[in-house]
DNA sequence: ATATTTGCAAACGTTTTGCATAGTG
DNA sequence: CACTATGCAAAACGTTTGCAAATAT
């Protein structure tokens, strides 16, 4: 019996929404496309990996606009509960990314690091069984891989 | 195509090693057996799941046992790297257990309840394959399913 | 005008630290 | 005796809150 073959790739730029989908929803949820929210958007859209609040306030920085922690943190709150965003909790940080095709992520114990892979569903149906199996109703699953990236490991 | 029948089972007292071998072990490696050190291993045996620094803490107090914070979170990390407990760190906290056949984990999102599944470990292939594209060395990884229990389904 | 967004200061919950004391092999 | 384990106080860390002021529609 041989092995299932999966398929495994690396994303790059992959954000499911256009910009002006993005901003349209928050418009219609009510809210404004502000110079911080409108930042914060475009730093995960160019980036296109999963960033953590500090990174995303580095960037915010880089781009000049220095908004307190606070509304940084209001605002990925904002956006996350909006589904604009999607927030992730790895490792006692949150982590947020653009909607985008089913992944998970590599993380680097050695540098923190965090890339994102692709590998087929297959815990969609695992999850069905479950979900039967336990009586438990699957919202979503967080599946990380930790080890050492190709840089950390020489 | 029929899709592939996983085994999904639950688990009740099932630590992979005798209380006398971890006592072994730590005294092998230059601990001591002390009150504290004993209390928190025998918690997490009779508990058979996996428990919050603070749940750990509570259970602590049953036993009239009242370590200072601090002391507890030295055990747990001096427990945890000496391979006497696992830690998982789930939404911010970490998640301690004795170790265990491999499992992942439940996350009740309405009661923050925590409980252990066994799913076939099909993820080995998938981290074979991983390993060799991304060039990246795989240690562990963690899977946890977010959603509702029965009882916050109600 | 009204609602949304922001800054500030302060708090939160979890975990870690430094240092002196107590306990154990 | 030498070393490990503990308590205490304080800090670190990421995040959240209340409230008043600023801003946008």
């Amino acid at each position: 019996m041989t092995a299932p073959v999966f398929e495994v790739k690396l994303l790059q730029h992959c954000c499911n929404m256009k910009l002006d989908t993005i901003y349209k929803r928050i418009r219609s949820k009510g809210g404004r496309v502000t110079k911080v929210r409108k930042a914060i958007i475009e730093i995960l859209y160019e980036s296109g990996c999963i960033l953590s609040s500090f990174d995303i306030m580095l960037k915010l920085r880089e781009l000049k606009i220095r908004p307190n922690r606070s509304t940084m943190y209001r605002e990925l709150i904002f956006l996350a509960h909006n589904n604009v965003i999607t927030k992730n909790a790895i490792a006692h940080k949150d982590y947020f990314e653009l909607p985008q095709d089913h992944h998970h992520h590599l993380v680097c114990v050695g540098c923190n690091s965090i890339q994102k892979i692709v590998i087929g569903n297959h815990l969609r149906e695992q999850e069905k069984i479950i979900e039967r199996e336990n009586k438990f109703q699957i919202i979503n699953h967080s599946l990380e891989f930790y080890g050492l990236c190709r840089r950390c490991r020489a």
